[in-house]
DNA sequence: ACAAAAGTGTTATACTTACACCCATGT
DNA sequence: ACATGGGTGTAAGTATAACACTTTTGT
């Protein structure tokens, strides 16, 4: 092996998720209440070591499986935390990423088993180290790259109705839409696909379903347009 | 020292610094021919480990001022890479920054001894490793930020020209700007002072020369001023 | 018949874009 | 006097924001 960077120092490095969720209006985040150490007893994100077998994108992947069972997410990475003493235990470099996911696949016996939680963004307990300020600076990727992105669309089932879909930019965003100027842009959307099905659950009526079609959107990327909601 | 950690990988870090300058209407990119290994005699980005006594911006901070003798000057952090092969020597994890310089500053003598030079950032030579990859994305996040936050200004000398602030904005976004638009927005920025000196190198006229004022700009930014330009 | 959520258009306003001429000055 | 870059305003088009009623259907 090489011999060039011998005397330099080595690091121990983590990865923490910020596994993002959508339930009932609002938008949730999972948080474990941590059985072992440090900070036994503390709420922190999910996070793990990387390992020299893996690269930091495999890692996070890694750590996201552990917990949810699910892979094949959408994940960002949002950066290094790498203050000296932001772990008290020892120094550790922590990368983050948030990753979105559909609430109604997580598996729940893996949940149970690493005495995780979903919270509302809102209603958040305080976490250990710098990982209140990691979920702080995710919910600000995920503000601005939702509204430019079609990434949103991670959040909900693969059917999901207009008004379910508003409620999602609404609590991205922290704010209430105009339902009409919201359903304008969504028709100027030609990669949402309209079904002929309804959804029954949340009114007499039903809302139609719609589904998102990847690969018409990146076509239609290629051609120049740009997603905006 | 922790015990909890005890079995985990470690690794090298190294931080590798996008050097951005402004010069002449094109923006600039300071790359190192490198005389020494690995990849002797290649063009990079400067770069350096990480030790155990600072914090990764501090190792930025660091690298910078090797390069440039500068200090106090504005970086960004754009994101960890970290494939297994990415640096063919050794496993080694590179956190990768921006930094805006105004080119009238820095040491001459450093940029001579670490064997650096300025590249426009559409004559770039080949870069080692994924370091063309950093500077891509360095120029996205600078051109998406530069957009919505006054940074820009960093890359001036503290006595600018609108001629030259247009210039400049045209350099990073990679397109020509309407010049009357322009100053009409310019005219709404409300931080931005014009003093009675002109600056006459670039015309008999003369342009009259323009001052960013961070205090101003912070307290506006209170009152819910965004930026945009 | 009524409650409860889904769905639908129009108008006013603000923002963006396109565009052409005069000004000041050093040579 | 002229060449060179600095400086100025207006009008058309586009995007955004505000706003209220009808529809469907299960109970």
């Amino acid at each position: 092996m090489c011999t060039f960077y011998k005397n330099n120092d080595k690091f121990l490095v983590a990865v923490d998720c910020i596994i993002f969720g959508f339930h009932k209006g609002e938008l949730t985040l999972l948080l474990i209440k941590r059985d072992f150490n440090p900070c036994l007893g503390e709420w922190s994100l999910m996070g793990g070591f990387l390992n020299q077998s893996e690269s930091i994108n495999q890692a996070a992947e890694r750590v996201l499986a552990e917990l949810t069972g699910l892979d094949s997410i959408y994940m960002d990475q949002i950066g290094v935390f790498g203050d000296i003493n932001r772990d008290p235990a020892d120094r550790v470099l922590s990368v983050a990423y948030y990753a979105l996911i559909n609430m109604d696949e997580f598996d729940k016996r893996l949940l149970a088993k690493h005495n995780a939680t979903w919270f509302s963004i809102d209603k958040m307990p305080p976490l250990i180290f710098d990982h209140e300020h990691m979920v702080k600076e995710a919910l600000r990727q995920l503000r601005r790259k939702a509204s430019v992105e079609p990434i949103g669309f991670n959040l909900l089932p693969e059917k999901f109705t207009l008004p379910h879909l508003q409620a999602l930019y609404e609590a991205i965003y922290g704010s209430e839409l105009d339902k009409r100027n919201f359903r304008k842009k969504v028709q100027s959307i030609h990669f949402l696909e309209k079904s002929e099905e309804k959804d029954k659950n949340t009114s007499r009526r039903g809302a139609f379903l719609y589904t998102f079609n990847m690969a018409s959107y990146e076509r239609l990327k290629e051609e120049g347009f740009t997603f905006a909601l």
